[in-house]
RNA sequence: GGCGUCGUGGCCAAGCGGUAAGGCAAGGGUCUGCAAAACCCUCAUCAGGGGUUCAAAUCCCCUCGACGCCUCCA
């Protein structure tokens, strides 16, 4: 049974859907207006792999990841470069998707947008007004009204009388309290904008998630997910918008991930302390990023550093050894083996599964991996036949998928290969006449290359990577 | 200052009341001309202090420390 931790009741819960086998998840997506960083892969990988697993576990997941395409950084960073905001957060848009792609990130089931979506934004601000939980300044700004909603402040457990002690609240002398937040903001001149009955202007940052939601996934949905730096105010706000319209319970799970953190910090684009995805990939494969994901919890903070990196670069490569061939001296497995290898590729299976229903445990479920990983490369140098390591080897590439690794040995041009297999068969030519200082020349000019070979009695293999 | 999360071997990290998974690193060994890979073996009593319990890393309290949010943020 599947049980996932709620940031609204603190608790870990078990998983019941509103309707069976559908899961609607509603996951905060980036504010396009420069390169996606590692901490913003961070959540989308999460996020990826819980819909992953979820899918696994045989629900349809319908899964909505919005783009905020209209906002204060884009109209200023457009401003700067003289480009259209719209423009420019669309071009934002297609590279995030394409950077998702590239860390075998399944694309979400809708990407809904804030400049698309502008009719219901409108309406939902009417609604608000309508049932007194909203007000029309004089200045021409929307604001929600906080003393409206009598549970606001549940999602991040703080008080409103609490906040107003921070000093660090802005007193809006439009607003009636201090921490009403803007549902619409006024244009300025110059400004991009839209029509609406309160003057020309655009939304604010909370109620667009809000009409978004409403508009792919109903009043009611099963799993809302983001940064746990979204607690606090966006998805607080969101409550108040949504239940103060609907009048219904909004997300059923608020699922958050950790801050990754560089230098004992957590990366973000203010602190400027920032990796660009484009720059990670530029350097290791995606496979690596995951893996880093996958070896932690993710809802503590995740260490991002060439240490930790080194060691999940590790970790895959020790994957990827479990999916090689049998070795071709291979003379068959007895009986009792390959019943103990098919025992634990089973096991293997049934504690990955328990690891994972276990809100989403990915570093539980790793060590079954481990464990198959082991049994399988035990086998092979024991002798197993590619039949005999077939079985267990299907079954270790299932659970890998389900967390999304790809595992995949590099590849080479055909060129570069036939280049390889000339140097190799030089050197097995100096081997065999024990010249060794000629045939580890070659090795280190292979390595030069990028070739890993190794030499065993059966012959010699190699590898990119 | 308020709220929250957390503190497990050199590093990353499971564990959710019954006596410490897994990976990396390290050391020893098998294999190899050497190397690499793979395999075998070795390697912690859980920040500190109280308490509850037959039994605690796991529950409660206190202290210390880290991080996050309270302002834009995945």
């Amino acid at each position: 049974m599947l049980k996932i931790y709620n940031t609204l009741t603190r608790k870990t819960e078990e998983f019941q859907t509103l309707e069976p086998n559908l899961v609607k998840m509603y996951i905060c997506g980036v504010t396009v207006y420069n390169d996606a960083h590692v901490g913003h892969a961070m959540s989308a990988l999460v996020f990826d792999i819980i819909r992953r697993y979820l899918e696994y576990r045989g629900y349809a997941v319908k899964h909505v990841m919005n783009y905020t395409d209209v906002d204060d950084k884009i109209i200023n960073r457009a401003k700067q470069l003289s480009e259209d905001p719209l423009k420019l957060s669309q071009r934002y848009i297609e590279e995030y998707a394409k950077e998702l792609a590239n860390l075998n990130i399944l694309p979400a089931t809708s990407n809904p947008q804030v400049s698309k979506t502008m009719p219901l934004i409108i309406q939902f601000i009417e609604g608000l007004i309508q049932k007194e939980h909203a007000y029309a300044a004089f200045n021409g700004d929307v604001y929600f009204s906080v003393t409206s909603d009598k549970d606001y402040g549940k999602l991040s457990a703080r008080k409103l009388d609490d906040m107003q002690a921070g000093a660090r609240i802005e007193v809006g002398e439009a607003k009636d309290h201090p921490m009403d937040f803007a549902l619409w903001k006024a244009a300025k001149p110059g400004e991009i904008s839209w029509d609406s009955p309160w003057g020309k202007g655009r939304p604010g940052w909370h109620i667009e998630c809000s009409a978004m939601n409403l508009a792919e996934l109903g009043e009611q949905i099963d799993i809302h997910g983001g940064g746990n730096d979204l607690i606090f105010p966006h998805h607080e706000n969101e409550i108040a918008q949504t239940e103060s319209y609907t009048g219904k319970e909004f997300s059923r799970y608020w699922v958050h991930n950790g801050m990754l953190q560089l230098g004992g910090e957590k990366m973000s684009k203010s602190l400027g302390n920032i990796v660009s995805i484009k720059e990670f990939l530029s350097k290791r494969e995606a496979d690596v990023m995951r893996m880093l994901v996958l070896n932690g919890t993710y809802r503590a903070p995740l260490l991002f550093n060439d240490e930790t990196l080194d060691a999940a670069e590790k970790n895959v490569e020790r994957l990827k050894s479990a999916l090689r061939p049998a070795s071709s001296s291979a003379s068959g497995l007895s009986p009792e083996s390959v019943t103990y290898l098919a025992s634990t590729a089973e096991s293997a299976q049934t504690n990955f599964t328990e690891a994972m229903d276990n809100d989403f445990n990915t570093a539980g479920a790793m060590a079954a991996l481990f464990e198959l990983t082991k049994a399988i490369n035990t086998s092979r140098d024991n002798g197993a036949t590619d039949d005999q390591l077939k079985p267990a080897q299907a079954a270790f590439r299932g659970l890998a998928n389900i967390l999304g690794l790809k595992l995949e040995e590099k590849q080479g041009s055909s060129e570069k290969d036939a280049q390889v297999n000339a140097l190799i068969a030089e050197r097995n030519e100096a081997r065999k006449q024990k010249q060794w200082a000629r045939s580890d020349e070659i090795r280190d000019q292979l390595k030069e290359l990028g070739v890993t070979i190794e030499d065993s009695k059966d012959g010699t293999t190699w590898r990119w990577g």
